[in-house]
RNA sequence: CGGGGCGUGGUGUAACGGCUAACAUGCUUGUUUUGGGAACAAGUGACUCCGGGUUCGAAUCCCGGCGCCCCGACCA
């Protein structure tokens, strides 16, 4: 993509009233724009890192065996009101309106209900289990206070998956299964090695859950943690619960974290009271036995930013990053333009994600507003690098920066930057 | 929801109750520049959040509303 083409700029100053991390850099960098407090739209260059981190999880949860849909955001209160869970008292985070023709729906702040519900219409017999599906869906919850940029929004892009499985014994081998499946994640987005595997609360659903834990000081929650098993315990539940048999309490951290996925087995919680139930092999009804699998992706994206920018900006890693190259030209020469041109177009030959800053601008300016914009491989071109036939090629994550002969990116641009 | 802070050009700031609301940045045009947010010049851009009130006079003081941020509580 031309950088001239984009119709984000970057800006020096992020408004005043974002003192988060990552609202600050992710404004400024173009990413997003603030509606209202909490609520956040996705630019160009945002919506790109969205996607990004979607399709990563969606990969995983298809290769699980998910199978994806989209159910609705308004909500028939009548299912809500059988599990109890249209109380205000109980989630006090409803969005509510009505209906002009009469009759009163919600904006749904999760999915367990509207799930189970559609799952009576597909789920007869044990054959049919078991059974995984999810979705991306903007939730919707009242907040009482939005803050911290995208980490706490009344609006925002969740992964939700359930699974509905014939009894506890299948249930806990998908429960763990998807615990590794959700480590590879966080591994594969740049935050494994700050992310921990979480005992915590398990909410109105069960005694405990499973919550993967980020250590940033954005974060809102307080987990102790022990680096020798890689696992965390949630301060809400570290009285009740030892994490692991292996794990001393003099072995435990101490750490400011933020939630960025969590697993709930909820049993036959809501098959109980949606009577979700099916014909095991005797021909007798049983409940269906639930989990539910969440992910934040806008969340994701801004922990993303909070744990790994630096003090020039954002630092994306390549499987998030809006563009693999920032190809940038330096002078306005013919030479300068037609070789980075070509260079343009071969990388996009190769179907290398690339920004080319096409800008007529001062190379101070365009290498400030790469550094902010955090695109892992930076490429420049100018009358310098001309002259011994190459590209300079600078790794934002680590700074190193080296000559690359122009015949090389134009043959093959990945081999090239792969050895940095 | 309790506590605190704050609303002024697009953005960041300034202005004792008193001149045509100032400075920086951005944006536009021109000249000169061209490897770390260039220089100069000329432009552009604000009913000072909204509504009342006090006053000869309000961005400034008072009341009400709306909005934003932070701390705490809460977090299905």
């Amino acid at each position: 993509m031309l950088q001239s083409s984009l119709f984000t700029k970057t800006r020096k100053e992020a408004p005043k009233d974002e003192v988060s991390k990552n609202a600050d850099l992710l404004i400024r960098a173009g990413f997003i724009h603030k509606e209202m407090a909490g609520v956040y739209s996705y630019l160009p260059l945002g919506f790109r890192v969205l996607e990004k981190i979607a399709n990563i999880v969606r990969e995983e949860m298809n290769a699980i065996g998910g199978q994806e849909v989209s159910l609705t955001a308004l909500q028939d209160k009548n299912v809500w009101e059988i599990t109890g869970r249209w109380n205000d008292e109980i989630i006090d985070v409803w969005f509510k309106t009505n209906l002009k023709a009469g009759g009163e729906l919600g904006l749904a702040p999760t999915h367990e209900e509207p799930f189970t519900s559609l799952m009576k219409n597909f789920i007869r017999s044990y054959r049919d289990l078991p059974l995984y599906t999810y979705q991306f869906q903007t939730k919707f919850r009242n907040e009482i206070r939005a803050k911290s940029g995208i980490l706490r929004g009344r609006e925002f892009l969740m992964k939700d998956l359930y699974s509905f499985s014939k009894n506890e014994e299948e249930h806990t081998i998908f429960y763990e299964k998807m615990s590794k499946v959700y480590h590879d994640f966080f591994e594969k987005v740049g935050l494994g090695e700050h992310t921990y595997f979480t005992l915590a609360s398990g909410g109105s659903f069960s005694k405990y859950s499973h919550e993967f834990q980020t250590v940033t000081s954005a974060g809102e929650d307080t987990i102790f943690v022990c680096e020798k098993c890689k696992m965390a315990v949630n301060k809400e539940v570290r009285e009740k619960q030892k994490m692991c048999p292996h794990c001393k309490n003099e072995d435990l951290t101490e750490k400011t974290s933020i939630e960025v996925g969590n697993i709930f087995n909820l049993g036959t919680r809501f098959s109980d009271t949606l009577d979700l139930t099916y014909l095991d092999d005797k021909g007798k009804p049983q409940p269906v036995f639930m989990g539910s699998y969440g992910i934040g992706i806008g969340r994701v994206m801004g922990t993303i930013v909070e744990v790994l920018a630096d003090e020039k900006g954002i630092v994306w890693p390549k499987s998030v990053a809006p563009f693999l190259v920032h190809l940038i030209s330096v002078g306005e020469s013919e030479e300068v333009k037609t070789a980075s041109q070509e260079i343009y177009d071969a990388l996009n030959a190769q179907k290398v994600e690339v920004l080319f800053d096409d800008r007529d601008a001062r190379a101070g300016e365009k290498f400030a507003d790469s550094d902010l914009i955090g695109i892992p491989y930076r490429i420049v071109i100018s009358e310098k690098t001309l002259a011994e036939k190459s590209a300079e090629i600078k790794v934002r994550a680590t700074g190193k920066t080296e000559m690359r002969p122009l015949a090389d990116l134009k043959k093959d641009a990945i081999a090239v930057l792969d050895v940095f």
